[in-house]
DNA sequence: TTGATAATGATAATTATTATCAATAAGGAA
DNA sequence: TTCCTTATTGATAATAATTATCATTATCAA
């Protein structure tokens, strides 16, 4: 992400952590710092490792515990990877579809899924499911990497 | 899944791994057995406890080898749950779609998605990506748990 | 039936995650 | 600013999940 996109993240976050009665730790802006930087998903363990080249980095289980913390305010989401998954990214506005570059791991946030509504509209008639949830993500090579 | 469906892809696993030179052990059948006759996906851990009534249960490291192999040859494949992943269901004839219910955990597959390859067609003009997977699921209350 | 060897089970080692609890630091009140 | 309450932390133990090791066993082609 840039920089500016970044430190939006970053001010919006600890606005809400405030708002919600959570404290701005030393060793939550230091997660909240890099999942903001970072433009592919992270694991917990991802996190923590980058964070070990800081003075003070936080330990691991506070690592887990802001994540968790985050994700409950909805500020993170779950991403899961083909072959893993407990990566994190920030949420995104409204409902949006990710496509993830398989080879240098770069995502991209994709606008607009009136088909996908119509799917799923489909889907409930035919089978006389509730859809409350559904989950989309695309592959493949970005321009970049398909050279 | 029902008895016929269960036997006939036990018979087709068996075969393909024959074909490629696997040996067809008493443990690997254990494991494929529990994984065809189901009608969830099921984690490692699953399938290991649900064996363990058995005369004589596979170890845990044969439930793991077996599920490895079985994903190799491309006869299972990974499903993503919201909140952990590592379970596994057996591969789908083309490309289908999940539909979970949250409830009984039940899964259902959708047949027929021309809205989808329209989007992703879409999607590919828009960012110059070349898509080559995706990766939808549903999720919400089939008719039974709805009530 | 036999023999080569792929595959197994038991278990140790590794890795990831969660729980515990005394010490610390955030942030509102004075 | 300083102080005080207490949410939060770090260190570490405990738990859980996965992988590696290796002597023994069982598959299956000959």
């Amino acid at each position: 992400m840039s920089a500016l996109e970044t430190n939006l993240l970053l001010s919006t976050w600890k606005t809400a952590l405030h708002q919600q009665d959570y404290r701005v730790t030393q060793p939550r802006l230091q997660v909240m710092e890099i999942i903001a930087a970072s433009n592919t998903p992270l694991t917990p363990q991802d996190i923590y490792h980058r964070s070990l080249d800081q003075e003070t980095p936080p330990g691991i289980a506070s690592v887990y515990r802001t994540l968790e913390m985050l994700e409950d305010l909805g500020l993170i989401q779950q991403i899961h990877q083909p072959g893993g998954c407990h990566s994190y990214w920030p949420t995104l506005e409204g409902h949006q579809h990710l496509l993830i570059c398989t080879d240098c791991g770069h995502l991209r946030v994709i606008e607009g899924n009136e088909e996908i509504s119509e799917y799923i509209s489909k889907v409930e008639e035919i089978t006389g499911y509730q859809v409350t949830e559904h989950w989309l993500q695309l592959f493949g090579l970005c321009s970049g990497c398909s050279n």
